[in-house]
DNA sequence: CTTAGTGTATTGGTTAACTGATACACCCAT
DNA sequence: ATGGGTGTATCAGTTAACCAATACACTAAG
């Protein structure tokens, strides 16, 4: 489940490790309760440093995605699909604002994005 | 029409600077022959140190917007609108591509974004 | 040729993000 | 209570982006 993280990435290791944990629980191959490894074995399997592993588990667990016990471990949180959905609709809103402005400071306006988002999320649902 | 430049903003004063110039641009203040202040008017006029002004003048040389001419000054291309248009759309492309991949990255899937896209871009339109 | 104006190049300091290292505090089984 | 597991907290090193400072090189006018 953890294949594939990369020190030499653009993206920072944490969120490449939290990456991979919220589509495992979007997937359901992790459910409520369930266990994550050990900040320590972690970090010992990644040949990462703890503290990185704890800033993705803290990452995730202020997305509410899971929860940290101190002196127990790191569980996989109850969150209700509805809420899950309303709190992905805003994070889809907030990337969207921050598209719009990014675009604005280089002058493109609104149907230029739209185009350009018909054909390469086309080209990305058809892969 | 370099009011507002924030040296606290998050955005870099190189981006704000470059961004005025494009939108004059864009808006057709500045035509093909214009030049633009010089490096150290500009900069005396921000209050801000010269690279700072080069720094925007080689983004927007690096876009194809101005000309800097070695011992003469800045000057503003003349590009033709055709180019000009394939060179929005493709940064528009870039900008969605970023966008996906960054929604990939929380778990957030291509219509969900479609969604939040209608929803930002329709209040921006009508704004 | 000289000079005042222009862009260019190199260097250094400041800040922030990321990662690592180490010591601490908590929970539970024994 | 104690030992081995857990997360927590704090500090240091690395890197990169941004901005500033200074000295350099080119152009055109006098």
């Amino acid at each position: 489940m953890f294949q594939g993280i990369d020190p030499r990435s653009p993206t920072p290791l944490y969120e490449q490790i939290a990456a991979r944990i919220r589509v495992a629980v979007a997937a359901g191959e992790l459910v409520s309760g369930d266990t994550l490894p050990s900040v320590r074995a972690l970090a010992g399997t990644l040949r990462v440093n703890p503290a990185t592993v704890v800033q993705a588990y803290r990452t995730l667990a202020g997305d509410g995605f899971v929860e940290l016990r101190h002196g127990q471990g790191t569980f996989v949180c109850d969150v209700p699909s509805s809420a899950r959905d309303s709190e992905r609709a805003a994070q889809a809103a907030e990337l969207v604002r921050k598209l719009l402005q990014d675009a604005a400071r280089v002058g493109i306006g609104v149907e230029e994005l739209a185009r350009a988002f018909k054909t390469e999320a086309g080209e990305d649902t058809r892969a």
